[in-house]
RNA sequence: GCGCUCUUAGCUCAGUUGGUUAGAGCGUCCGCCUCACACGCGGAAGGUCAUAGGUUCGAAUCCUAUAGAGCGCACCA
């Protein structure tokens, strides 16, 4: 018996060493392992892509339970004898990586991004980027992650830009993408559109005024921003109001606040009849539901009075004031006049940017969209109809099942996808311009062209990620092999944003699905069931966690009963308890290896054991490691450690038994706790095997 | 407004298709350095499975209602 096992189990001078051996042996690579025959060449593939991380800065602990869970899928198909490939990867993450440096060279330099200029901003920004790869990489190998890096991909590299530039362009051939001047999510601290989803929706005090655009004009109108009020084309009243059915077709002229204003009475059944005055008072330009209400009645949309830096563009006392400003001095002015008739404390739900905080500014621009009611050419349906029907057939499977329902909930809400983003880092939209020419998706030869200024939605390159790491738009061996992919594994706040659209982008461009199981975990929360942020200082960083108590220990705490789709928390303590786990196990080896393999194991405990083995393989063909972990921690403390080797003191004829079941249950653990059951493994007598992650598995 | 989830031991949670005395970890209490392990061992206390009905031979598990908690989407003049 090897000396080490004498004291107890040192995690943090085994893992480093371990992974190394891994990662040297080549094995994580499919190729490899069919090269050095521990997988047949025809064996069935199995295919994970990670989630790629953001390149912003380091892992939280939700990567560290995406990559327990990932792996454990992935060790076990590997010693089931799958071709099995789990391909690295990071994402550029456009606009939070942009706001992150931005924010660095603000506060170091007193720099902002014009003074940097795009290219020197760039430049920043991938210094920064390269940075945090080689943090998260080094990362994910500290987790015990077994990637083939061989074949890791980043969203911006040279193969995805081109994946990107090619669905663009048969997204715009096919007629669903198009430019138009649409009101946008207008952010202005980031200074760029955002999508709907990346707004989050902050309840605040607001005040509702009450008020009359001028002493003649005959209806009150309510509002909680009176300074776009100088932007007012239209009042809107419902149809069947009796109060003001009279004064619908009527048009009255103003001058508000030192702004000449025109406005007609016009009658939409959008409008609550109950809410206010029941007089809705239309901004188009500075107003989604405006801008509509305004396209139906013929109204202008022209009339802009907020500009990119939400400050105020019109004439008079409210020249150039931010918006927050013009709001009271038109409050004020209001009262002077008497026109103000009411103002009442009331909540709001404030639109803000999800990435800078800032204020969402409704804006008219002209915008990239991509259509989602449109028909596909070729498919007879609409990409909504396309992105629901693989999760209505089970052809995708969502667990746990009851998020399909969110699924679908969300998909019918979809409207269309506006893809361009005002931010110099990401893939610049492959549009050329040259007076009324336009080329798309590839750059003109000649002179006079100019590339569209902005750059896309992240989400449109990692929409593509199942197809565009495995080396599409080359048909390559490996597109042929692993796509599509078998699980996407990923955080259910992640569903709406990133599964939905790869699937909208997968169906469109290769009418395949981008796999066949979504796998949702919940979110990591701390002791006392917070999230963990900076401001609370509560982050428990992985590698810490990992460096104190084990990679092993680490993932296994993540991974006991912790339920897909439910929220989970973490502490110190629950790590500690797995700790300790490991080194009974390294304890019960010690013991074990003490003693000469030899005789036949014991039909009773033999059969008690690979009864356990069947089931805990059909619990994982199932998606349920977290009774699987649970299930081996019981059996290999209270049944084998506890009953089994207490039992076998002194007796002989239990050798064979205590080494037959320590090495089956080495190979059973060893998804879980890669580390720990690997350099065991390589101390066992006899090994079937180079390295327990090829093992065959026992069931 | 539409929709989803949760409510099981002091705390955090399991409980796979309904089936014998409802489980784990942590915590608490008592006793042990027993020659694999004090990162350990032995033992103990602790639950009307939110509430009220229903289905069933049988329900923590299925159905309905009620209460509380959390979340998503939409609206938000």
């Amino acid at each position: 018996m090897p000396e080490k096992f004498l004291k107890p189990y040192d995690s943090a001078a085994t893992e480093g060493r371990i992974y190394e051996a891994w990662e040297t042996s080549g094995l994580f690579n499919p190729d490899e392992c069919v090269k050095q025959s521990v997988t047949e060449a025809d064996a069935p593939p199995y295919s994970i892509v990670l989630p790629p991380p953001n390149v912003t800065g380091r892992l939280h602990m939700g990567h560290a339970l995406m990559l327990a869970i990932e792996d454990i899928f992935i060790r076990y198909k590997r010693m089931r004898g799958f071709r099995t490939l789990w391909v690295p990867g990071t994402d550029h993450a456009a606009i939070a990586t942009q706001s992150v440096v931005e924010k660095q060279v603000k506060k170091d330099e007193g720099l902002n991004r014009h003074d940097l200029g795009r290219e020197g901003l760039l430049k920043r920004i991938h210094a920064f980027a390269a940075e945090s790869h080689d943090t998260i990489v080094s990362q994910l190998k500290v987790m015990g992650a077994s990637l083939d890096w061989s074949r890791e991909a980043f969203t911006l590299d040279e193969t995805r830009t081109r994946a990107v530039n090619k669905v663009f362009k048969m997204m715009y051939d096919a007629g669903l993408i198009y430019r138009g001047l649409r009101i946008v999510n207008w952010d202005p601290k980031g200074q760029t559109t955002i999508s709907d989803d990346e707004i989050v929706y902050e309840e605040r005090p607001a005040k509702l005024y009450t008020f009359r655009y001028s002493k003649d004009f005959p209806i009150p109108v309510a509002t909680t921003r009176p300074e776009t009020k100088v932007g007012d084309v239209g009042v809107a009243v419902h149809p069947d109001d009796a109060r003001y059915k009279a004064f619908v077709g009527k048009e009255y002229d103003a001058v508000f606040c030192d702004v000449p204003i025109h406005i007609k009475i016009v009658a939409d059944k959008e409008v609550d009849p109950v809410f206010g005055t029941g007089a809705v008072g239309l901004t188009p330009a500075h107003s989604h539901t405006d801008w509509e209400v305004a396209d139906r009645h013929l109204l202008s949309h022209e009339v802009i009075v907020i500009n990119e830096y939400a400050k105020m563009t019109v004439a008079g006392r409210l020249k150039d004031k931010k918006t927050t400003e013009a709001r009271e001095i038109v409050v004020e002015w209001l009262t002077s006049e008497g026109l103000l008739e009411k103002e009442e404390d009331i909540t709001q739900n404030v639109a803000t940017a999800e990435r800078t905080g800032g204020i969402i500014e409704p804006l008219p621009k002209l915008q990239w969209f991509i259509e989602v009611n449109k028909q596909v050419p070729g498919r007879n349906k609409t990409l909504k109809e396309l992105v629901t029907e693989p999760v209505r057939t089970s052809a995708i499977k969502i667990i746990p099942d009851y998020f399909e329902k969110t699924y679908f909930h969300w998909v019918e809400n979809l409207r269309d996808w506006c893809i361009s983003r005002q931010i110099w880092y990401g893939h610049r939209i492959p549009v050329w311009y040259k007076g009324e020419d336009i080329s798309v998706g590839i750059e003109p030869k000649e002179d006079g062209w100019t590339q569209d200024e902005d750059t896309l939605d992240t989400w449109f390159s990692s929409g593509l990620w199942t197809f565009s790491t495995l080396g599409w738009p080359e048909q390559t061996n490996d597109f042929k092999t692993y796509h599509p992919t078998d699980v996407l594994e990923t955080g259910y706040d992640i569903l709406p944003f990133w599964v939905m659209r790869m699937i909208l982008m997968t169906e469109f461009t290769l009418g395949a699905i981008p796999f066949k199981t979504v796998y949702l975990h919940g979110l990591v929360r701390d002791a006392q069931g917070r999230k963990m942020t900076k401001s609370l200082g509560n982050v428990l960083n992985p590698v810490d966690v990992a460096a104190k108590f084990g990679a092993d220990a680490t993932r296994m705490a993540l991974v006991v009963g912790n339920t897909p789709g439910t929220d989970m928390r973490i502490s110190e303590d629950k790590v500690k308890g797995y700790k300790h786990f490991a080194n009974k196990l390294w304890n019960i080896a010690r013991f074990v290896l003490s003693q000469e393999r030899t005789g036949e194991p014991i039909p009773k405990l033999k059969d008690e054991f690979d009864t356990l083995a069947r089931d805990v393989t059909n619990d994982l063909e199932n998606y349920r490691m977290y009774l699987v972990a649970e299930k081996l921690y019981h059996y290999i403390w209270s049944r084998f450690a506890a009953e089994i080797i207490e039992e076998s003191k002194g007796k002989p004829e239990y050798r064979e038994t205590l080494h037959y079941i320590l090495e089956n249950a080495l190979k059973l653990l060893h998804p879980f706790m890669p580390f720990i059951t690997e350099e065991i493994y390589q101390s066992l007598p006899t090994k079937d095997a180079k390295f327990l992650m090829v093992a065959k598995w026992p069931a």
